[in-house]
Order: structure tokens, then C-alpha cells, then sequence
DNA sequence: AATGAATGAGGTTTCATTCAT
DNA sequence: CATGAATGAAACCTCATTCAT
């Protein structure tokens, strides 16, 4: 249901507008994708300080990344769909910037040896985990907070967090 | 890129073939979808025998799953764009059958009751981190066996276990 | 709306036995047209006798139409639409039985010779006045009789009668 | 046999762009329905002037009507399956403009108090009886004139005119 | 003779993209 | 650079007809 007219509605712009901007629709789609990861980058950094223990650490993340996916339901389920999408090219899946670097290192301090993950497996398992959590979370009689948290306890559990 | 009529075409059926069988390419898509789930249930149960501890038999469900993912590489991608797709309906999705029972019986049997988590939210818990565990395990280079025990014991420890 | 699958169901036969009895179609169309012509000549010259005048003999048959016509609208209404179709041949249009013969008999015997009308135009022009009576009587807050006798006294002028 | 694709090829248009015009097939079925009334309204009223007795009026609508309808002989066909389609609503049907007001008003100042017809009974009869004798003025060997003018003289009866 | 699954041509409608303004 | 009408390929779905049973 992303016909380009209506996004060019919903854009307040001219149906022609839109390829002035994206030569394509993948195009626009690849650019969506890499804007919504930024986004979801800032705010999980958003009032983050350095100084926290590890769990403390993951903790923030944790939470502002489900309090932005329970807010922002659209673009959390756009970004569903563009994950599993064929169009998004390997390009902007590895597209990196300052904040998702800073993400991304967040995790690497945060790694049990133990464990032998990867930053990027703790990332994925992170972005799972939450995925699912916040499904329960927005769930009619749910207690979002007690179901984050129970959420944050088992991502890190999974990392070998004690 | 699943136009109804390469669909019939890769059925070795005639485009209008289809149509008798679903009445809709929705309703193909819903009854593809429990399909699947089926498939799944059916392979994680595979070889399954009740006496093992708890461990083990989750070990067994994760092992059948991530096997069938990893193979059937096709469906598992099919069934990541059908679980985010507005076209499953809530019916398929809490669809269930003997098969996909047992394996809930399994979760609930398993369940850690301090971490406070329910039967569904391990199975997605399951999914979701097999999920992320296969991707890394298809990627060049990667040792599958050792990625598939690593995320094995991610997800027990997510859930409780020692 | 009238798939030959809907016209097996509502007919209580399965949708080829259709074709066992109608080579097309076409051919089903033709004959139905036939066949409630034929319905409507039998339903005019029911209780018909001949000894009463020329106004009282169309007035019967007048009434016994409009008395069908608005009791069977659907067929009715099918007719009004086999009527304007390209399907109906020339042939199935000419096509005579005793009893359409019997009521344009009665047409020709009441034909006011000063208006030049032919049988065949004075039964169009009942039909025709009788279907827009029909249209008028079935209006909802109509009073039914009085439209079918206003009607009536339109046609009786209209072809000559005092 | 009026498919969208034949339409558009008819009006020199690509396919597609009917729909920017006409959201839906019925839609542009309703349009010409409208279109062709106000048409045939026009038709009706070229050349017309109040002074003229009642009956004057109406013979210069009728035989006006007949010109058109004999003459745009498709346009007439379109008309008689566009009243008895179902895809003609109710909206459509009761549209008025200013030509078809003139049109009923005509009629509503030729009606017969005695015969307690209304105007829109007079309308109706005199497009049914037209329909009836350009049925017949278009027969091989027929005398269109003659025919226009004794279905006239059928029509003036029919409202009560002497 | 009766059945109904299978067929594929053809129907309506959507939509990404172009291009003259 | 912005616009939106025009385009036609391609999408989903319907349906008259066939034919093996």
C-alpha cells in the first residue's frame, strides 16, 4: 500500500516532485530505510553518558529504541517490512554514520568473551528481541513497562550479562 | 515479486487454476502462511523424544528449526515477508494445529518462572534470535554448527536457563 | 451478472451440464427470451374470452401484463435487457407460438383502421406504455391500480380508441 | 462489447488514461448516461419558440427526438441498455439540468387534466413510443416520415390532445 | 447424460515513470 | 526545479467452454 501518488500525498508534493528527489522508487526506498536506521540511532543514543556500567549502557539503548518503536508504530513496521524487502540493497543495509558507529561500538564494550558474539549478533539479537517485546508491550491489557523490562532482562541474559 | 501468474506458473498449473483453488491471492497468501507454520512445527519436532531434560529438548526444536532455515532458504524468506505483511490475517496467525500445539507445550513445559515470560513470548523470543542466528550462519565464511550452537545458548540463557 | 456458473447454481445443475442443453450462451439467452415471450402471451390470454368488445379484450390483456410485470420483476427486468441485447438474434425476436399468434390476433382485430397502425406497432406500443405504467406503479406511495388503469386509457387513446 | 480497452482505442486515448478521468467503469457509464440526456435534451429543444400551441410544442420535441434518434442511431442503442442497466444509478437517472427542466416543463404545461397523467409519465411515454417508432421508421421499405408522424398522432392521443 | 475441475483469453484497474508546461 | 496529465505494462480476477470421469 505505497503506491508513489499517495506518497507523494502524504509528502504534501507533486506526484512528479518525487523524481526530481529519487530517480526510483527502490531509490527512495533504499533512502527511507538508511533515514529510519539513523533515526532509530539517535534516539537510542538520545541522553546517553558514557560513564554507566555495561547494563546500564544496554539498558538506555533498550529502552529508547522500544519507547520509539511503541510511539512510532509506522515507521517501526515500515521498517519491518523493508528489512525482509528484496529492494533494499546490501548497500544500505551496511550504510554506517557516527551515530550508528557509536551505536555499534556501545555493544562491542559490551560483549561477554565468554559468549564469543559479535557486535553485530548482539546488535541483531537486540533488535529481535525488542522487536518482540514491543508486540507484547502494545498488546491490550499488557503492562508496556513491566513487559520492556522483562524484555531488556532476557536480551541480557542472551548476551551473558549475570 | 510474486505475481499470481508466476505463481501459477511455478505450480505448473494454469493461471486460472489458481482462482478455483483461492478466491483471492490473499486468501492464497493466508492458507501459504499456515502452511509454513506447519512445516516448521513439523520439522522442530522431528526426532523429538519426551525424556529428555528440558535443555535438550529445546535444543532439539532449535536445531530441526535452524536446519529447515537454512535449507529452505525460499520459504524461510517467504514466511519473514508474510509475518510482517498486512495481508496474513490475525485468524492464520493464531491459527493452530496439533503440531504447532505440541510445540507450545514444549515452551510452557520449559518456562524459567522467574524470568515471568509466557509460552508465546519464548516462541517468538525462539524465532526471533533463530532468525538473526541463520542469517549470520549463511554468510561466507561463517561455521554454521558453532554459530547455531552460539545462538542456541543465547537463547537459553534468554530464557532462564543455566 | 449472469455468469453461466451462477445460472447452473441457481438452476440446482452443475455448471457443464449447462452445456449439455445449450450449446453457448448465446443459445441459453435466446431461449429464455423465448420462453418468458411465451410466459407473457399465456399470462395475457389467461381467462381471455372472446366475446367481449375490443376495448374490453385489450384491457384484459393490458391488465394481465401489467398484473405479471409487477409480480415477476425479475424476469421482468431480464426481459427488458434481452430486449436492448445484441445477443437476442432476429430469429428468436420473429419467433411464434400459437399463443403469441392468438395475442397479436387480438391486436389486429382491434386496430382502428383511420390511425394507420400496424398489429406489430400496437403491440410495441403497449409493451412499451405498459413498462413505463409498471415503472410508476411499483414507486413507492403509487397507488398501483389507479396507474395501471391510467395507463391503460393512454394506450387505448393512443390507438385510436373513444 | 464496450470494453475499457475498446473505449479508450475509440476516444484516442491510451488505456490508462480513461482512469484518470473516470475512477471506475460505471463511473464513465453514468457520465455518458448523463451526457447523452443532456444531448438528446438539447436535440429536443433546437430551434424550439413558446408561441406555439401545445401541440406544436410537443410535435417539434418529438420530431426533433426522432431526428436525433435516428440519426445517432448508436448513441440511441448505448441509451436503451444504459436505462435498463443496473450500473445507471439511481443519482444519475434523476439528474437535471436546465435543458431537462425546460424539457419537463414543455410537458408539464401540454398535460390534459383529465387523463391525470404528470410530467414525468408524459416523458416516459413519449420516449417509449419514440423508441417503438424509430423501431419502425428504420425498418427496410419503411416511410420514416409517414412513420414519425403516426407515431406522433399515437403520442398526442395517448396525453389526451384531440 | 451429468459432472465439476481445469483452462486461458480477456476483463478492469493500478502504478511507476515520463515529459511538456 | 516543480507540476500533474498521460502512458501502457502488468497486476488481479472472471468466465464461457471443454473434457475426462
Amino acid at each position: 500500500d505505497a503506491a508513489t501518488a499517495r506518497i507523494a500525498k502524504a509528502a504534501k508534493v507533486a506526484h512528479g516532485t518525487l523524481f526530481t528527489y529519487f530517480p526510483t522508487k527502490e531509490a527512495l526506498f533504499n533512502a527511507l530505510y538508511v533515514d529510519i536506521k539513523e533515526e532509530i540511532a539517535a534516539h537510542m543514543l538520545d541522553g546517553y553518558a558514557k560513564k554507566e556500567t555495561p547494563r546500564d549502557r544496554l539498558h538506555h539503548l533498550w529502552h529508547n529504541y522500544v519507547a520509539w518503536g511503541t510511539q512510532a508504530q509506522a515507521k517501526r513496521r515500515t521498517m519491518a517490512q523493508l528489512s525482509v524487502s528484496s529492494v533494499v540493497t546490501e548497500a544500505a543495509r551496511t550504510s554506517a554514520s557516527d551515530l550508528t558507529n557509536t551505536v555499534g561500538q556501545v555493544f562491542a564494550a559490551c560483549i561477554d568473551p565468554a559468549t564469543n558474539q559479535t557486535p553485530a549478533f548482539v546488535a541483531g539479537a537486540m533488535t529481535a528481541l525488542a522487536e518482540v517485546t514491543m508486540g507484547f508491550m502494545l498488546q491490550p491489557g499488557a503492562d508496556p513497562k513491566a513487559m520492556a523490562e522483562m524484555g531488556f532482562e532476557a536480551f541480557w541474559r542472551s548476551i551473558g550479562g549475570h
